[in-house]
DNA sequence: TATGAATGAGTCTTCATTCAT
DNA sequence: AATGAATGAAGACTCATTCAT
């Protein structure tokens, strides 16, 4: 297909009349800022537009380069989303394992660490973002949301439910209490409102403050495990309301 | 007119031009029945693959049409979305909200009712699959998404919210519980686990009977506002946790 | 998303001042002929500029149709290859073996009639069109290539292996001869001055009457694999020269 | 200058500034053989994987470079086929008529040769994948493809042809062969099988000896022109084979 | 010289939508 | 009322080529 070539290659230089500023190089070298850049671009975008409504120049308009960049760097559109996943996935839970580990204290105060740091520490921009992304993941792109899901959330839950039982052992937390589905509603009623209220403009029509929201889930999460007071004259009448 | 009709759709015989009337005809489908055909199949199928990745020979398909007559009953494939979210906003709070102000006994039977009733009867499978409405109709018609959430969630929220208030009065609830986040939270929990798990993926992952869930839901829920008992042998950092 | 939507459905057509002709659709329903109307296209362009520099849209624009009908037909555009090869490797390579099995007579003339209408015969438009194709794709498509070659080519070689060898039992062909190699080499021979006639002007430099290429090349044949008549007396000089 | 060298290229050390000359370095590849294993990587990989097909970064990872690095040496990819060409353009068949000038002996020893030399000699790769140029550059460079058809093919082609004829003078071979045919056809088809086989494909599926393969078409050849010896005892239908 | 990051034009492919039947 | 062939705009992805370093 031999095509025309117009550019002539090492043109002997002409000498300049005056060594003008060297000309505002059309791009830049990154090599290393990139990848994060492109993360945090894609990020930004899939949260406010959506997975599937996120066209790559989006993305990289957004981070200020061209699509064949992402690309360089990314096999493609669903392994940024992967990317920004994983990123998720190896830290935060095994974080909190770790930080669970190390601290004593009574049960009650790991598990309002865990649920602070791991799902509703609203000071984290890119924390937050996150988190919406993977609500959207699964209106979007399923196939996605199921591989993400393992770490984030399932196991997620494994260490909280973990928590529970240990404060159950230790008589903190009563043993009737389900600690299984505790795990999961707390969590999720609290990523859920991230959600809604992140971007998808809740806060219009339902004002509500995050952090009074975090500080009362907690407070509602561990007195709903609290254990019951039998007190032995009025037995009959507690089964009813509890 | 039984000229052409090339893909009859369980239409056993051409009705001949002058027969008694068959016996008992197996129930011809009325063309009136179309579009709820067609809005259930989205319905399915959106809950299963999300707006997005849905095709319309999908919903076709499901619906055991092709792709054409979707056309000849909705707009385009917005349209389907929006006539769906539309049921949504069939006030069901409304409902709930007679649903109480009729009843009698304890709040906590009263909360009990309307978890159940107005956010976790998984039954009810047209309910439950709607649900992806609430984060599928953002992207694609926030001004609707808007009235959905006014109506759906919001309204629910305050109608709980007063339950609860109504509890506090009675004693029958703590007076500091904070009612507002219980009532998002506990809902929002509620339905994204149900949203999760309407249209397999996290199910695979995360197997959880839907009953259990619900009724433990509605334990902590209750275990959660029930009044704090102080133990008079206050052990150490007891206080914490309560 | 909701897109605007401009045109009406159904507008109550507007009363023509005096029946006008009917407005010239657009396009036609062609469901028979398509297929092979695109298959027919996609022979000569793949032909004329090879497979890679091939468009779909060139394929499309020379079989009056748009890219989407294509895909409406075909998986993708190696499926439109593929397909113009099976069509010729069942047809071709089958019919030769059932032509060669019920024809009676000797051998050679059986090779004669395999090598016409096998690999030789011109008169095919699409049949020679199709040969270029096979030719081509070892350099454009190697993948392709090798699916294509089994049965095509392969198979052609061992039938015409077996005449060879059946003309050697019969003590009509030498039985020295190398019948594997002489399969090959006639046929690539054939084949390869065809490419490069038949789209590669080649007889702009070097003209030659293919059918006489044909007729000669069938005739060497033949007598390359005539058995040798030992001269008793001369018999070392006859060695040299064979 | 051994400032930024970021990937040396077997260079096991760097020479120190006033080292003496040390005993024996390893054959430091001088940059004048750039082009040179440039054009050699880009004629393996186009042979294997076809011209289209085959990606700059292909040709830079088989040469050891980078894809910047080709572009030091050549002004885009269809140069490098082209200078790849000019290659085979170097007169190859003056080379062969040179020694057919000068050999005595029976012309079918020089045909042997010839064909040896010129069109079968398995055992120098470089002309063996330079081959490939024969159906590539036709597309991507029409009028480089007629020079190098002319010189190589065509005129090869006539010095066969030359060679046959002598033959016939002599009565080596039968006046009645079509040598032109002969020449063409031979020649053609060890080139395409070799064009087939040089670069996998065809040998997974029909594995052949090379060399089995040259023996036996110059036999075949040869026996092609053979005399004819009529046979006294003509039985019925030989007349046809021959 | 050489690298490899960045570009952007070119293609394939998908799919909502239209329209002849 | 329904079909399904055909459209065409949109978007993902590739890769030859450029250019800062």
């Amino acid at each position: 297909m031999v095509k025309k070539h117009s550019t002539p290659r090492r043109e002997p230089r002409r000498v300049p009349p005056r060594a003008p500023a060297p000309p505002a190089p059309k791009w830049t070298r990154r090599p290393d800022e990139r990848p994060r850049e492109l993360l945090n671009a894609a990020l930004r975008v899939f949260a406010a537009r959506g997975y599937s409504a996120t066209r790559l120049s989006d993305i990289a308009a957004a981070a200020g380069v061209t699509k064949g960049t992402i690309y360089y760097y990314f096999k493609n559109k669903d392994a940024l989303l992967l990317r920004l996943a994983e990123a998720a996935d190896q830290s935060e839970v095994d974080r909190l394992a770790a930080l669970v580990a190390t601290s004593t204290g009574p049960v009650s105060a790991q598990l309002r660490t865990v649920m602070r740091k791991g799902f509703a520490d609203p000071t984290d921009e890119t924390r937050r973002l996150l988190r919406i992304v993977y609500l959207a993941l699964h209106t979007d792109a399923p196939h996605l949301f199921a591989k993400v899901v393992q770490h984030a959330l399932v196991d997620g839950w494994a260490l909280i439910t973990t928590l529970i039982e240990r404060g159950k052992a230790t008589g903190e937390f009563r043993a009737d209490a389900d600690g299984e589905t505790a795990a999961r509603i707390f969590t999720s009623g609290l990523l859920l409102q991230h959600l809604w209220r992140g971007s998808m403009g809740l806060d219009a029509q339902d004002p509500f403050d995050r952090e009074r929201m975090v500080d009362s889930t907690i407070d509602l999460f561990l007195h709903s495990l609290r254990p019951t007071v039998r007190v032995r004259a009025a037995r009959g009448h507690r089964r009813t309301h509890t």
